[in-house]
DNA sequence: GATGTGTAGCTACACATC
DNA sequence: GATGTGTAGCTACACATC
């Protein structure tokens, strides 16, 4: 045999097994060592080998091998050595099946017909004996065998069918092994027969239905959707295949928890993917979604280079293909994909160049990237790039009136079908929302009948309940005859609107960047007015243009007043030319009455058309007088204003109003609006118009004062009605809290009764919001505006006005001081629904809170001290049903608790006012109050293993610490009282020790304070001394008042709220100057009252979430 | 369940090599 | 110039430990 001659002299000479065997030792010591030797120690043991064939020992030379990798298998992952006799076993497999192929094509074989090689022989020896290590007890055993057969799957082709199928059975249990190393390994090692033909495929589907995926990576699909450890998913992610079927599943990853998973989505398998136009166009913009948002910046910064790299260098630098591949329309993570992109080409000196001739013939594309990129320059301030490639003001404004005249072309001739398409579309609307009544009505009447004890109440509402069921099949039989006349037109309609948007788009480029040009040229004002101004009032825009167009007006115009005139002068004209068409009267107006006819004829000729534009002007300015007599004639017998007039009108006044400056705006035009358009909206039976109406009025009320409440009352009982849907609720809502914003709580009446709004009643509002889980965005948008006004402060009045001081004798401290207390319930509240189970699916909710409770917390010492007054009531409540499945532990919520009202988390806070805060020696005592009260054990269990954690520090003074340490003293004593009969007060010795700990601590630094006080004293005498001689006591007293450290040591108001004339006196708490022995008794007397009144409180206020509960049923 | 420890997976830089 | 190698530092997370 040829391999013969190769073995050199000093293997030739092993003779025995005993020899072989110490040979092969000797090659596994040196290889263990570094990776450098293996290829050298590969060529050495394949010699060995070859001479225990030549003696008969091919058995032996397996069996010892084997015995020598059994040596590797306990050791735990990451052993340098271990892995480097797996990365040597394999290396030897490898060179063996090589040796051997080579050997074959030597000696002329073809590569099927080989029977039992040696090697074939080995490498099924080895599979089999590490098979029977992949159920072994030790997981080091198991992640070893796994990594080897991980290793030696490469080479499977050579074993046989039966322990292939062996092979392939275990790795799929070491899929569900519970130690995630060992899935890791199985992974890997199952990934390689993804390119297999398996025998199982069918019959194991897994849920992935699809043709062409095989066995193997159906299980990898399962492991990287499903497996809980990251790296696990990872390692699914990265061994699966890439094709039509998985990516779907490898780029959902980039919703993965774990952001490395995340960032591999876009650093390696969209970098795998060679060509991103593979992927489905909607995917391909949610990658960019999700990438360019992501909370992780090394997530953005991968997607930024996966765009900048791989996808740039797929359309070879081409931007206009780029975005071809991109969805641009009503996608707004386009644009700030483009802002990346050109930060990278302006970075590599790679500009952009746009000839005159690029405006005449726009694209979406174009004008998107147009757009996008004179923002850039814009934000950049690269004056000079956007000189040398934007027309002049004017010019862009010719650019613009030809395809807004495009627009009118395009939209003319299919007008009519246009009106009739949307009209059906508006009805099955309407008959939508009847339906949805009617069965309102229908199930209301439904729980009457009963209810009702009556027999024949019982039998009028059940037939009232059958004719309701009868107006519903009518209902949808109309519907269904709608629906058929409207598919009907879908075939013209359909590509019509498409091509409308995307014209529409374009238009809406050139808008944004005409609104980001200087309007300091006077030429080219002149030209753009008109144009905007005919087309906002003849054109019935989409809102998006409206938008624009109404920023331009702002813009171009002189003054506030100067725009509101022109704002209002064409909302008037929108509907004096319907006015005017109803009355059929004198032809006044007729060009305007359709705006299109008449134009249409002169259109080739743009010059013309601005004449006559400006003719027209005229003519109004001329027969102004005129109008206003027909005007107020008119107005008495207006007629509805049509659906399309109304909303058009409504559109224009939003925008209008959302551009003026607030309260101190002069504009004295508004009113007749409110009458006119707010009002008829308001009226109108169409949820869209009605949207728009109350979204006006919320508007006009921030401009317009005068009937700020009434109109509060309005917004706020839209929010009530349970028919209006959502949407309508939202921005219902919204307008209330953006009066709250801007006039404050004081303009809330005191005496409801008198038609006014009250704190109370606006306060339950809220709760009831904040509370019900069907409309999950309003109460997100009700805890944000909360969370708003809480940050600005300007709740500190609610509902003080509402208790006249009579009536706070009255009732005594309880309910005046809760009523006082407004804002701490509402604040509660909004606590309580961030770990209220209820909520756990809202993330929107949540987000908001997560993000707006810490800011709150941490922007103001006082904020602390409200959000520590309410954190033991809070901690009760979530907690006080035990059986009520919470999603938060007791221990998250104190954790959260604590870590909020530390006072170390406040911004700008020098150490000293820190250690000298009293928020968690309030937050101690409130906590023990808990463990008094008859909360489950497992929250007393928390508290008392977290109050170490509170930041306490001896500058409070002693007579503070005094005070926590009677409250434990006193908690220690319902301890031992309650213990004998009550379980949930009986603890563990550790919990009993925490909290003798907790006590020895606060008399640690009762100690420490007393030293300091002591020696201050003795000080302070000694100046006194030296004062004495020269100055009167008075003007000692004076001293200490004006010392610094006064004000420093607040109690937090609400704490002394039975004392509250007195606060400004009890909340001086100094402790370093003030040394006046009754202050202190005081002092202390105070706190053994406050914590005398606090168990007395009553924890089921009345205006509590609970109260409400209560008030639903 | 809270704690500390160890590791994976970058990221950035200097330097060497082709 | 591009490519690899070595090093240090960072962060988030999994795991072991009590």
């Amino acid at each position: 045999m040829a391999p013969k001659k190769r073995i050199p002299s000093s293997i030739q000479s092993l003779e025995d097994l005993a020899a072989i065997k110490h040979a092969m030792a000797g090659v596994f010591q040196d290889a263990q060592l570094n990776l450098t030797s293996h290829r050298k120690l590969v060529v050495v043991l394949r010699n060995i080998q070859l001479r225990a064939i030549e003696l008969g020992l091919q058995g032996s030379f397996n069996l010892t091998f084997a015995k020598l990798i059994n040596l590797i298998l306990p050791l735990k992952k990451g052993e340098k050595a271990a892995d480097r006799i797996a990365k040597f076993s394999s290396a030897f497999v490898s060179a063996i099946l090589k040796d051997e192929q080579k050997q074959r094509e030597e000696d002329g074989m073809n590569d099927e017909d080989h029977d039992e090689t040696p090697g074939s022989e080995f490498i099924e020896f080895l599979v089999h004996h590490l098979l029977r290590g992949t159920d072994a007890k030790d997981k080091n055993v198991r992640y070893r065998v796994v990594q080897l057969l991980a290793y030696f799957v490469n080479y499977i082709t050579e074993i046989d069918e039966e322990l292939f199928q062996a092979l392939h059975y275990s790795l799929r249990n070491r899929l569900k092994d519970k130690e995630s190393n060992v899935r890791i390994q199985a992974i890997v090692a199952i990934s390689r027969f993804q390119f297999f033909e398996l025998a199982d495929d069918e019959e194991n589907a897994n849920g992935y239905n699809k043709k062409h995926m095989n066995s193997a990576t159906k299980s990898l699909l399962t492991a990287l959707e499903n497996d809980d450890v990251p790296e696990v998913r990872r390692a699914a992610l990265l061994n699966l295949v890439k094709n039509s079927d998985t990516i779907p599943y490898l780029l959902e990853r980039a919703r993965d928890v774990n952001s490395i998973n995340r960032r591999l989505v876009y650093s390696r398998i969209l970098k795998d993917i060679q060509d991103f136009r593979e992927i489905d166009i909607d995917l391909r913009q949610k990658m960019l979604t999700w990438g360019l948002y992501d909370r992780d910046d090394s997530v953005k910064q991968a997607t930024i280079r996966m765009l900048n790299h791989n996808w740039s260098e797929v359309v070879e630098d081409d931007l206009l293909e780029l975005v071809e591949n991109m969805k641009i329309v009503d996608n707004d993570v386009s644009q700030l994909a483009m802002m990346h992109l050109f930060e990278n080409r302006q970075a590599k000196s790679m500009h952009m160049v746009i000839n005159e001739s690029d405006w005449k013939e726009l694209t979406i594309e174009k004008a998107f990237v147009f757009r996008t990129y004179y923002q850039y320059c814009k934000n950049n301030k690269l004056h000079d790039i956007i000189d040398s490639n934007f027309p002049e003001l004017s010019e862009l404004a010719k650019t613009l009136e030809k395809y807004l005249e495009l627009r009118r072309k395009t939209i003319n001739p299919k007008k009519e079908m246009l009106d009739d398409y949307n009209s059906l579309k508006r009805d099955i609307d309407r008959i939508d929302g009847i339906i949805k009544a009617t069965y309102m009505q229908k199930n209301q009447l439904q729980v009457e009948s009963i209810l009702s004890n009556d027999a024949d109440t019982r039998q009028s509402t059940i037939a009232k309940v059958k004719e309701h069921d009868n107006n519903i099949t009518q209902y949808f039989v109309i519907k269904q005859k709608k629906m058929e006349s409207l598919m009907a037109l879908d075939e013209e309609y359909q590509p019509f609107i498409e091509s409308l948007t995307d014209l529409e788009f374009i238009i809406e480029q050139i808008l944004l960047i005409i609104k980001e040009y200087d309007f300091d040229d006077i030429v080219g004002n002149r030209r753009m007015l008109p144009i905007i101004r005919n087309y906002l009032t003849n054109g019935a825009l989409p809102e998006k243009l409206i938008e624009v167009c109404t920023n331009i007006l702002r813009k171009i115009s002189t003054n506030e007043n100067d725009f509101a005139s022109l704002c209002v002068e064409v909302i008037t004209d929108i509907r004096d030319s319907y006015l005017d068409e109803f009355n059929d009267n004198e032809s006044f107006h007729s060009a305007a009455s359709n705006p299109y006819e008449e134009e249409d004829k002169q259109s080739e000729n743009g010059e013309q058309q601005q004449e006559k534009e400006n003719d027209e002007n005229d003519d109004d300015d001329d027969e102004e007088d005129d109008e206003m007599v027909h005007f107020s004639k008119k107005r008495r017998t207006d007629p509805e204003l049509p659906f399309e007039v109304l909303i058009q009108c409504l559109m224009i006044l939003k925008h209008y109003l959302i551009l003026l400056d607030g309260p101190s705006s002069n504009i004295n035009q508004n009113e007749s609006l409110v009458t006119t358009l707010i009002n008829p909206g308001i009226a109108s039976e169409d949820f869209k118009i009605k949207c728009y109406a109350y979204r006006c009025l919320g508007l006009y009320t921030l401009i317009e004062k005068n009937d700020a409440v009434e109109n509060l009352k309005r917004l706020g009982y839209v929010t009530i009605r349970d028919i209006n849907p959502e949407k309508l609720k939202i921005i219902g809502i919204e307008g209330v809290f953006d009066i709250l914003a801007t006039y404050g709580v004081t303009i809330l009446d005191d005496e409801p009764d008198q038609g006014g709004v009250d704190a109370l009643s606006l306060a339950r509002l809220f709760y009831k919001l904040l509370k019900n889980p069907t409309f999950p965005t309003l109460q997100a948008t009700v805890a944000e505006g909360l969370c708003k006004l809480f940050l600005a402060d300007l709740l500190v009045d609610f509902g003080k006005g509402n208790v006249s001081p009579e009536d706070k004798d009255e009732k005594e401290d309880g309910q005046a001081v809760i009523e006082n207390q407004q804002e701490i319930q509402l604040l509660e509240g909004l606590v309580l629904s961030y770990f209220h189970p209820n909520n756990s699916h809202n993330h929107e909710l949540n987000q908001t809170l997560a993000f707006c409770l810490p800011v709150y917390a941490f922007s103001h010492p006082n904020h602390q001290a409200k959000l520590v007054e309410i954190s033991g009531d809070c901690l009760y409540r979530i907690f006080r049903n035990e059986e009520e499945d919470s999603v938060q532990t007791p221990s998250v919520v104190i954790n959260q608790l604590i870590n909020w009202c530390d006072p170390n988390n406040v911004v700008n806070q020098e150490a000293e006012r820190v250690s000298k805060s009293t928020n968690h020696f309030w937050q101690a005592i409130k906590f023990l109050q808990v463990v008094e009260q008859d909360s489950p054990k497992r929250v007393k269990k928390v508290i008392i293993s977290n109050l170490n954690k509170l930041f306490i520090r001896e500058q409070l003074g002693s007579n503070i610490l005094k005070g926590l340490d009677v409250a434990i003293e006193d908690t220690k004593k319902v301890i031992e009282e309650n213990k004998q009969h009550d379980l949930n007060y009986s603890f563990d010795a550790i919990t009993e020790r925490n909290l003798e700990k907790f006590q020895l601590s606060i008399k640690e630094l009762i100690k420490k304070a007393q030293d300091i006080e002591v020696n201050l004293k003795l000080e302070k005498e000694q100046e006194e001394n030296e004062f004495d001689n020269s100055r009167s006591g008075e003007e000692h007293q004076e001293a200490t008042d004006q010392s610094p450290e006064n004000e420093d040591n607040e109690l937090h108001p609400s704490e002394d709220a039975n004392d509250s004339e007195n606060t400004s006196d009890s909340a001086d708490l100094s402790d370093t100057k003030a040394q006046e022995d009754n202050k202190r008794n005081k002092e202390l007397a105070e706190i053994d009252q406050l914590l005398a009144n606090e168990e007395n409180i009553e924890y089921d206020v009345d205006i509590s979430i609970d109260q409400l509960d209560s008030d639903q049923n």
